[in-house]
DNA sequence: TTGAAAGCGCTAACAA
DNA sequence: TTGTTAGCGCTTTCAA
């Protein structure tokens, strides 16, 4: 199996003994079965030999060896969160909510990156099959299409978060960017803006074309025209944000009167470059960020409105939705949860 | 003993059931025993029994369940990482690094939250010991000093990254601050600015008094003067780099040539509000942030000379000595790490 | 060169 | 109410 033969740190030091159970059971005087019927809370004991036996093993310092409770029980409270974000900004708060949530029902995480490897990849699946997780997590940069776990998993329970698993019976769960695009654009036309432009990322990526389409469905919604000129695709940076202003103060279309940016970096360069002509935000142009990442939103003059994706959030509900399959329920299929709106003066308020 | 008694998921569906040696010894007409033999490459077999066995094994999908090897060989490939900044930003690479090292390893982290609750931390140690981790690795938001694991981990090998354990015995692996500063200075030295200023973030943070003594001590040793108008302790943001510029050029000091920040935030605040005042950088004032954050350092104007702490480096090395641990060595005390001076516009070149 | 068997630490069904 | 015992899946010593 393993044909690999890196070599894994050997243990030579002193050995750390704990008590065993059967350390308990002779300390307490009692059998080994009672002291795990005890400690497992389990059925019939006297009152007294079950606290007796609790006692002996709380001095002991006893602590059940779990690895030995997984091999009986065939569940080892244990998943595998593999990310293809080299635990990136996305990652961290998705992390975060899984951690959480998992904690809540005494499992644990193994953190797995393999960026863009599929190798790698595959050796951790390995890996974490052999420990025998009880599901897995992936997670990955991008909101596009990845290969699904392949067969070495068969049977295991998986959920695909932030990353979109290219099998329709895997359990995908993303933000749902068409509808945060909505709210974006629906916030600038109830403040009555007339002219709101779009500023964004590469076309490649999902994301870039489901909130484009969220853009123009909600200008179509707010019977605002719609003008190709007033969607700029380019680069997730602020010099793109700063350029594509000029492009769109210094071009031959009417000037926009609101901005609706892919994300919060492009946002605050656009901020900055308005600032810079002179022009006042939010009263001669409004604008809106995507990710609601405080780093930028916060620092920008003015502070951003943006879209919040939810992360953390989406990594609690992962879990949870982990858990249920874990449970033994099916679940599948593509789902999109609902982003939100975060109001700060970039939009006035 | 776990006397909470939160539900844990069930199993309730079908179980995955796995091929175990036992089948692959009976698929192969060979004992257990050989079989073992065979997949660890141990001692003495006759080479066609061997590629048979390995051949029957890959056939059936044997995946030899480490939790049953672990509990005979008393250990388990696993470790605890403890982070008490939800995976933040300094967390990010410092766990890049440590996964990066421990993977080469074929060892697996458990990332385990605990921000700011002792309680939990607690909680997760107990855990981690259940599942009898090899090792454990905590980092911290700052770089502060820390309670250590307390005696529950008694005897587990232990290092503390980012994160400084009051405890002198204890392994702390932490960024030489103090060096990083003296990059920064003597570099703003070399280039012959002569009135560097010190803007930095609040004094509580060790990093912060470890900085400003590498800025006192480097400007000693370029046989410039102290001015202490010039040192602005404050907080990490944008907005306190830019007041800071404003309250040296508007105060009655002479207007300084360089700045030393306490971080890439501070920095780039402080470089925004020089060239809203005309100022240019780095002819006019030449500018040196920490911590080499690119989504600061890059998106500047212009992109900002860093000091970098080389947390991912540190990472690894925490895997590196905690495995050293691990084997046996008996390693401790307080061990800090190069920084390293990352040149970009903002201080010409 | 291979097989048999005694555990590793714990659980759970069955006896007493 | 408690004890006995047969495993869970694997490693390793000792015999054959």
């Amino acid at each position: 199996m393993d044909d690999e033969t890196k070599s894994s740190a050997e243990v030579t030091g002193p050995e750390r003994l704990r008590p065993t159970i059967r350390d308990v059971a002779r300390h307490a005087g009692v059998s080994i079965g009672t002291v795990s019927k005890a400690l497992n809370k389990g059925g019939n004991l006297a009152l007294e030999t079950r606290e007796r036996i609790i006692a002996v093993a709380k001095e002991l310092g006893f602590r059940p060896n779990s690895l030995a409770q997984s091999l009986h029980r065939k569940q080892s409270f244990t998943v595998g969160l593999i990310s293809t974000d080299s635990f990136g900004r996305f990652t961290m708060p998705i992390m975060e909510g899984l951690e959480e949530c998992l904690t809540d029902r005494r499992m644990q995480v193994f953190m797995c990156n393999a960026t863009d490897d599929p190798a790698l990849e595959a050796q951790h699946v390995e890996s974490l099959l052999g420990k025998r997780v009880d599901g897995l997590v992936v997670t990955a940069r991008r909101a596009d299409k990845r290969p699904p776990i392949g067969p070495l998993a068969h049977g295991l329970p998986i959920v695909y978060v932030f990353s979109h698993a290219d099998d329709p019976d895997a359990l995908s769960l993303l933000p749902d960017d068409e509808g945060g695009a909505v709210l974006a654009v629906q916030h600038l036309a109830e403040l009555g803006r007339k002219r709101i432009a779009h500023i964004t990322g590469p076309e490649h990526f999902e994301a870039v074309r489901l909130r484009r389409a969220g853009y123009f469905s909600a200008l179509a919604a707010a019977r605002l025209p719609r003008d190709d000129a007033y969607y700029l695709p380019g680069v997730w940076s602020e010099a793109w944000g700063r350029e594509a202003v000029a492009r769109l103060l210094d071009g031959r279309v009417q000037s926009p009167d609101a901005l609706f940016c892919g994300n919060d970096q492009i946002a605050r360069g656009a901020a900055d470059a308005l600032r810079e002509r002179g022009l006042d935000v939010p009263s001669d142009v409004a604008i809106v960020g995507f990710d609601n990442w405080d780093v930028m939103t916060l620092a920008a003059r003015p502070p951003l409105t943006s879209i919040d994706m939810n992360l953390k959030a989406l990594g609690r509900e992962a879990g949870e939705r982990l858990i249920d399959m874990i449970s033994g329920e099916k679940l599948g299929g593509l789902q999109r949860r609902p982003c939100s709106l975060v109001v700060r003066e970039s939009t006035g308020r």
